[in-house]
DNA sequence: AAGCTCTCCTGATGGC
DNA sequence: TGCCATCAGGAGAGCT
């Protein structure tokens, strides 16, 4: 469940590895892991070969690495369960190995996407004038990047009539938070997930970034959360969860501000997690009679 | 036309 | 023991 804080970790690993490495050949081992790329998978070796990698990228859970002198990009997002890992040549294939990309130094391994639930993927794209890849360009900035909008996040969650944690997993109003880090953040606020975008004070919209902000940097520190083994850091390495939630995933246990026993509700195909005293329900204002 | 629902996928888990 | 249902959830297609 790679969010902000998990992908950065990514990001920084592959930045590491294989910055400057040339790729000598691809293989897809499972096209959907390249369904992105809609001309197909031997387009997207094709495109790829010989070229050099610049330092990666990213933007909310989208992370990218710059072909040299070519204007595009190979775009990666790690769905629910994608990993990268840097292997020897000859290691044994993982199991769930879907992308195989050889460098043409032989020290420096090959760079391996695995994806059990192929929920992720990669895809070569052409850079806009802004540097980023074109199918990210609908992504909102983080709320990591420091050109992050607040004002422009409180006003578009003022205008929109959709509820907080929704608009909290709009990737196109503020990228890089998932189930978790909202479930997380929300709960610091002290917000139900059902609270009107548009009943926001200024103020609680400029809190609850500051909780986001602090719930990712803290994960971010702690090298990037997961809670099974399907996450695994770009040298194979698992990155398990070193500081404890407060929400997710905590049904039935005491909440940590007021011992009340936390909720587990089903909201969009997926769980909310929230204290039931701390963040309480909005009143459902009482529609206008119809027809008026 | 913005907002919401559905669907993709695999493995772990639990009930009977 | 074995079989089936359920759950996990990011993101985009598609519907209203």
């Amino acid at each position: 469940m790679p969010e902000l804080p998990e992908v950065e970790v990514v990001r920084r690993g592959l930045e590491r590895l294989v910055t400057g490495r040339t790729i000598a050949a691809v293989e897809v081992l499972h096209p959907r892991s390249v369904r992105r790329h809609v001309a197909g998978a031997a387009d997207f070796t094709g495109r790829l070969a010989g070229l050099r990698f610049a330092p990666a990228r990213r933007r909310g859970k989208y992370l990218w690495l710059p072909l040299e002198g070519a204007d595009e990009a190979l775009l990666a997002h790690l769905g629910m369960s994608g990993q990268f890992r840097v292997q020897p040549p000859g290691a044994p294939d993982e199991r769930h190995l879907r992308v195989r990309l050889v460098f043409t130094d032989p020290h420096a391994g090959e760079l391996r996407f695995v994806d059990q639930r192929t929920f992720g993927g990669l895809s070569v794209h052409a850079q806009t004038a802004e540097g980023l890849p074109d199918a990210v360009a609908h992504i909102a900035r983080d709320p990591l990047d420091e050109g992050f909008d607040e004002a422009a996040f409180h006003g578009a969650l003022r205008r929109r009539r959709t509820t907080v944690k929704r608009a909290l997993l709009d990737q196109s109003l503020i990228s890089g938070v998932g189930n978790i880090y909202a479930d997380e953040a929300l709960w610091r606020s002290r917000l139900h997930y059902d609270r009107p975008t548009a009943t926001l004070a200024r103020s609680r919209t400029i809190e609850l970034l500051g909780h986001i902000r602090d719930v990712m940097t803290a994960a971010l520190a702690a090298g990037g959360t997961s809670f099974d083994s399907l996450y695994v850091n770009v040298n194979g390495e698992s990155g398990y969860f070193a500081r404890t939630l407060d929400a997710y995933g905590r049904e039935d246990e005491p909440c940590r501000r007021c011992g009340t026993a936390m909720r587990r509700s089903a909201w969009m195909n997926r769980s909310s997690y929230y204290c039931p005293r701390c963040q309480r329900r909005p009143r459902t204002p009482a529609r206008a009679p119809a027809g008026v």
